[in-house]
DNA sequence: CTGTTAGCGCGTTCAA
DNA sequence: TTGAACGCGCTAACAG
């Protein structure tokens, strides 16, 4: 059997309490005491019982998610995660709210955050929008000692304690260069679709694409990009204007949301040969990429975001260790072939690490 | 607060231990006090707490994992998501034990298996051989009630609970498509480097591939599979002779491990524009991408793999759901552009999930 | 500074 | 068929 505080504590010759007291560290315990205590501890390989330290001390964690709301696919699929994350931790005495602000609206979003830090709760998750009232917005809950992290869309220049997404700028180049590998000889410019270069992950994409179609060995032009603000019907709208103006366009790389305007207005125009690259495998993403419309889709996932994030959270507010640098998001690569069957639960279009 | 047994109990009038038969599905209660306990349950919505329950009965379920020794790369991170899952799950009451054997050797694995299952075990994952005494072997641990999944390769011809592995045909396919993508329109011959046959996941990679090479709009010749034991030594040996004996090759696609042979020959052979695609994100793989050899890498990420396996031979000794069909496994693909940092950790070169 | 004691939510004897 | 009492490993009051 595992050793107990009991164990320890008979091999310290002291009591429980002190046993307590040393592993917590809290004050009250001579030098000596403790090292004698530290000296048991390592002597009979003690590990604690969280799920046991955790039923004693009954504190709860209350975290808060800010999720923008509306129809963007990806975001619906980010906030099923989190209500399904909410049964798999009550065991870890941590109860999960949601809360959904208008998208793009940092004012909203600033105000959201400060009802959270009001509301007393142990931590905060929310999808960034780069404007100083969030930035200020994030340093008083930071002064509060509520512990936060920023979602899919980072805002490096606040105080928040830890980024949960992907690294955007390797994404963008991640797809200038599957477009280069796809397009080959072809010649003609490409055509970005975005939704607003207001929210970081957007214009970090755009910098990363940029930068390799400018590179040495592609040298393809990049038109101005189409800001869509992740809109199904203005993304249409431009994609079909854009599709007229340029005939001899040989792709478009999507990196927002609204990809539902962009497929509609791929079937409408008829334009195989194409290349299309978008983002997040959502059921739009999902039905070009089966058409064959799509090349590939470039994905985050949102499950395991959503959980890297209460762990950081929980470890934060537990004053623990200074966050796992493990936590890193990886950026998928989906095509027709390795498509993953959906599931019905998130809608996030992904079977998930539970 | 949430709603514990003594709230039930006392909401349906009668004790604890009844409300706990109730919960546990024993014997000795009578059909109207059941109904009014459930009736209780249901409308305090309660929820048991695992951790306590776990706490109190106190008992430790044993899992052995069975993994090829020798220096495959892939296999060796495999095992080092192994013993970092031991410490995370202790809290589970879960203890995980490492069984090696040598590759490729059917009466070697069934043997282990019937230690594991002789050592009182509650589950065994192992990464299967395609052999009729491992189909009895597992049958056998079914027999005994202990759990099985099979891990990486699976044996649908037996009795195992689950595979947590990918899809092999898919990602089979996944490297015609890409592999076919790149080449555009380039001629000549393809070459696939396998392991051996024997196993189940290498010769289900080889039918995907070739079912799309076979394709319309493909057409491409595929060579006589080099089988190279997942050897680097041999699969350096085949891969030379391979170059030299096909000046016009287009592609080579290996599917097994060896990957650092396979690297080594095409450093030798200085053949740039040669497309080569390779599986599972190890030292050489990685190597290979960044140094341009290599073109694309498909991937399984082995940390999700044991964590699945963990989950679903815990619930299964448990007696608990019919096993959620949601653990599945992604087939990642990895270009140079999006490749991950490596993790010091476990060297599987990958940023995992905790 | 240190030790005693009473729970946290649940499972499991034993009696009734 | 039902109930009371104890313990799992740990924390937190309170004493000393």
């Amino acid at each position: 059997m595992r050793p107990t505080v009991h164990d320890i504590a008979a091999s310290a010759g002291v009591s429980l309490a002190t046993v307590d007291r040393v592993l917590n560290a809290r004050p009250g315990v001579r030098a000596v005491t403790r090292a004698k205590v530290e000296a048991a501890i390592e002597r009979l390989g003690y590990v604690r019982d969280v799920a046991a330290a955790n039923l004693a001390k009954g504190r709860i964690y209350p975290l808060v998610f800010i999720i923008p709301e509306g129809e963007n696919p990806f975001m619906r699929g980010l906030e099923a995660e989190v209500r399904q994350a909410m049964d798999r931790v009550t065991f870890d005495r941590t109860s999960i709210s949601v809360v959904n602000v208008p998208p793009f609206d940092a004012h909203a979003l600033a105000a959201a955050i400060d009802a959270a830090v009001a509301g007393e709760v142990a931590g905060i998750a929310a999808v960034a929008v780069d404007a100083p009232e969030v930035v200020d917005a994030i340093d008083r809950a930071h002064a509060e000692g509520v512990a936060f992290v920023t979602l899919v869309s980072d805002l490096a220049s606040s105080r928040r304690d830890h980024f949960c997404g992907v690294d955007n700028v390797a994404a963008g180049r991640t797809a200038g260069s599957l477009m280069a590998r796809f397009l080959g000889d072809r010649e003609g410019p490409v055509a970005v679709l975005a939704g607003s270069m207001r929210v970081r992950d957007h214009s970090e994409r755009l910098s990363g694409f940029s930068a390799v179609m400018a590179e040495a060995g592609c040298g393809r032009h990049v038109l101005d990009v189409l800001e869509g603000q992740d809109d199904p019907v203005r993304a249409r709208a431009l994609v079909a204007r854009c599709l007229a103006e340029f005939p001899g366009l040989a792709g478009i790389y999507s990196l927002g949301a609204g990809n539902a305007g962009l497929v509609a207005a791929l079937e409408a125009a008829g334009r195989p040969g194409l290349c299309v690259i978008a983002h997040e495998l959502t059921p739009p993403t999902r039905a070009g990429l089966e058409s064959g419309i799509v090349d590939a889709v470039l994905h985050q996932d949102a499950g395991h975001e959503v959980r890297s994030a209460i762990r950081v959270l929980r470890a934060k507010a537990d004053g623990m260790k200074p966050v796992a640098a493990q936590e890193r998001i990886r950026i998928d690569i989906f095509i027709k072939e390795n498509l993953p069957p959906p599931d019905p639960e998130t809608g996030t279009a992904l079977a998930g690490e539970g």
